[in-house]
DNA sequence: GGATTTTCACAGTT
DNA sequence: CAACTGTGAAAATC
């Protein structure tokens, strides 16, 4: 989307004269705004409409005056705010710059973890510019991109948490440590933050509107937003080179008792004054944010928006979502409810913009409670499982009349052949106090757990053997994952576009289990029966490994090596989903997708016949698709095409 | 909820 | 004046 086309944004080259918006050049020096004055003159809090309220108005107002009749006829060519037309995939803007520095091992994560190592940082650019007319392919490109930084941002925070549950466990109990933190430092360490060498205004390659994201770091991380706990991201204006500073995205999460949030119109309190017990105590002045955000309306600057609220179900009970441009249309001094000034900035969603995240959010938490009363057309079924899993499988359809997965029986997991279950009977672990990390299951899996104590997968493998009947240990055990069905709430829909497609009414966290694939696994004979017959049927062997990718830490460690074992031998079975299914057959195909394939065994041992279990990419919204790279070396493979179109 | 963290802007030196 | 250094927020997190 080209978003030069959506704003005015100032000609530099070409200011109009006589514009009282854009005055004739002034050489001045630095400007300092500040309202300190006032905080000796007005020491206590006032009440809402005394009588000195009108100071701080008028001094306000000065101060803006000021401003638009001093500053240099709008922002230099070679200055602050540049335009990067045509961004290349490959422009240093977004690619991470090489680091000369050998990789740590491993081993070192402790040696990272101690503050001040010594290695000087590279600071954050001054340099702005707005990228614009990506190409479908570019699109692509910086998805890939910012998919693989994030799943390292997880894995890494996974990999440290679990790290540090095993230190924990040897020494003795102390403090948790913070993953977030320590995998952005591992990366920050490494160059590989995104967007650090451009500030980047307006939208963020490979950031969609409604993406979600668990901790600040993360957005640290991607560049989508620099702060780790202010709310407004800004160039500096010491940075700046007209010495104005310029707003480039804020985060509204109610920190602010004066905030009015709307959704398409949001009232932002500037920052400041507060104590640390988020009190207002002093009155804002006009800098740092503030300023910026006040500068970044009068050149019309777009500003990103990052909604923060909570959820259960995240790992620290919020998520932050990412809402799409908004601009300033106004800004005033006024009193809080404290009686202390603050700053308000008056914003509104520049229109064209896909649907907010956030209110995707809301309407899907209406859809979970009243699905009825919240889209009342439209429903077929309200569970396609008929009470085989655990959460109803809702079926909508409010695109023509097909009708036809309610025509098929339910499976909730795959059915192998009887002989599958003869090999390596009783093969089981003996914890019945519960598994550790010396069980034989994890042995099984090369020494560790698959999953963490939340359930989230740490790093692919080529197949996961997780507990089983033949186990002594309890249900609870921390070892059985995908054996106990979905967590969430799916709801197969038709789609002009894809067909049938899958989504979910609740926020998936990346690594998360989602479903099996599940089907009718057929012997050799009965596979070439089927396909004379013509029907078409699903090749576990052709999903692409993506599972590869997840939890790989090569990219920090130089000892990382992907885990290989165990070695499965290729796998030569087909599954047959025509008759009997579950959601899976009804995912989209994509080569970028957000759900992978990950093989498990828990009820049998033959390493022949896994489970193929589905796994999140990457944390995904409510409401939005969920896809599946099917591999397409040709068409028979495609499952969800050989029942849906 | 207090303690613990991190990053960044800013200002002051060298 | 560029580079470094110290300080103080800051809508974070457990």
């Amino acid at each position: 989307m080209d978003f030069n086309s959506l704003l005015p944004f100032p000609d530099l080259n070409h200011l109009p004269s006589s514009s009282s918006t854009f005055p004739a050049p002034l050489i001045v020096p630095k400007i300092e705004p500040k309202l300190e004055p006032l905080d000796e003159t007005l020491p206590s809090p006032m009440p809402l409409a005394a009588p000195p309220g009108l100071d701080l108005f008028s001094e306000y107002n000065r101060l803006c005056g000021l401003f638009h009749s001093t500053i240099p006829g709008g922002i230099q060519p070679n200055g602050a705010v540049s335009a990067l037309p045509n961004s290349h995939p490959d422009s240093l803007a977004l690619v991470p710059v090489p680091d000369p520095n050998p990789s740590p091992n491993l081993s070192d994560v402790v040696v990272l973890s101690a503050p001040g190592s010594g290695r000087k940082l590279p600071n954050r650019s001054a340099e702005l510019v707005r990228i614009t007319d990506l190409k479908a392919e570019d699109e692509l490109y910086f998805r890939d991109k910012v998919r693989k930084t994030r799943m390292l941002f997880e894995s890494l925070r996974v990999f440290v948490i679990v790290e540090d549950e095993k230190r924990r466990d040897a020494m003795g109990a102390n403090r948790r440590t913070r993953g977030d933190l320590k995998a952005a430092a591992i990366m920050r360490e490494r160059a590989l933050w995104m967007n650090r060498d451009k500030r980047i205004v307006g939208s963020i390659p490979g950031v969609l509107v409604g993406d979600a994201f668990f901790f600040r770091m993360e957005l640290c991380v991607i560049g989508l937003h620099g702060q780790a706990q202010a709310g407004i991201d800004y160039v500096p204006s010491s940075q700046s080179s007209n010495g104005e500073p310029i707003a480039t995205s804020i985060i509204v999460s109610g920190g602010y008792e004066d905030d009015e949030d709307s959704g398409d119109v949001i009232v932002y309190t500037g920052h400041g004054g507060q104590d640390n017990h988020g009190r207002q105590v002093m009155h804002q002045k006009l800098e740092c944010g503030n300023l910026a955000l006040e500068r970044s309306m009068h050149y019309e600057v777009e500003v990103r928006v990052i909604r923060g609220f909570k959820y259960e179900g995240s790992p620290n009970g919020k998520v932050y979502v990412y809402d799409g441009l908004y601009k300033i249309v106004d800004t005033w001094f006024d009193v809080g409810k404290s009686g202390f000034g603050v700053f308000k900035f008056k914003l509104i969603r520049i229109e064209n913009q896909v649907e907010m995240g956030s209110s995707i959010f809301k309407f899907a938490v209406s859809l979970r409670t009243q699905p009825l009363g919240a889209r009342p057309r439209g429903y077929i079924s309200l569970d396609l499982s008929k009470k085989k899993e655990k959460f109803p499988v809702f079926f909508f359809n409010d695109v023509d009349m097909d009708h036809s997965p309610m025509y098929c029986d339910y499976l909730v997991t795959t059915v192998f052949p009887p002989y599958v279950y003869n090999v390596g009977r009783g093969n089981g672990c003996n914890c019945a106090g519960g598994c550790l990390d010396d069980c034989f299951c994890a042995m099984k899996n090369g020494g560790e757990f698959a999953y963490d104590l939340q359930g989230i997968l740490v790093r692919g493998k080529p197949l996961i053997f997780e507990c089983g009947p033949h186990c002594s240990c309890p249900p609870t055990c921390r070892n059985r994952v995908t054996q106990k069905g979905v967590r969430n709430r799916f709801e197969v829909f038709r789609s002009k576009e894809t067909g049938w497609g899958v989504r979910s009414l609740d926020l998936i966290q990346a690594g998360s289990f989602i479903c099996e694939f599940a089907g009718v696994v057929l012997t050799r004979e009965q596979a070439q029966i089927f396909t004379m017959n013509g029907d078409r049927l699903v090749y576990p062997s052709r999903f692409t490994g993506n599972w590869k990718q997840w939890g790989n830490l090569s990219a920090v460690f130089s000892d990382y090596v992907c885990p290989e074992s165990p070695s499965t031998p290729p796998l030569d079975f087909t599954m047959d989903v025509s008759r009997m299914r579950n959601i899976a057959c009804y995912l989209s195909h994509s080569t970028s997708p957000n759900v992978m394939v990950q093989f498990v065994l828990y009820d049998h041992n033959n390493l022949s016949f896994p489970h193929l279990m589905l796994f999140a990419m990457e944390n995904i919204p409510p409401l939005r698709e969920l896809s599946l790279d099917y591999g397409v070396a040709d068409e028979s493979n495609m499952g969800k095409l050989a029942i849906c179109n």
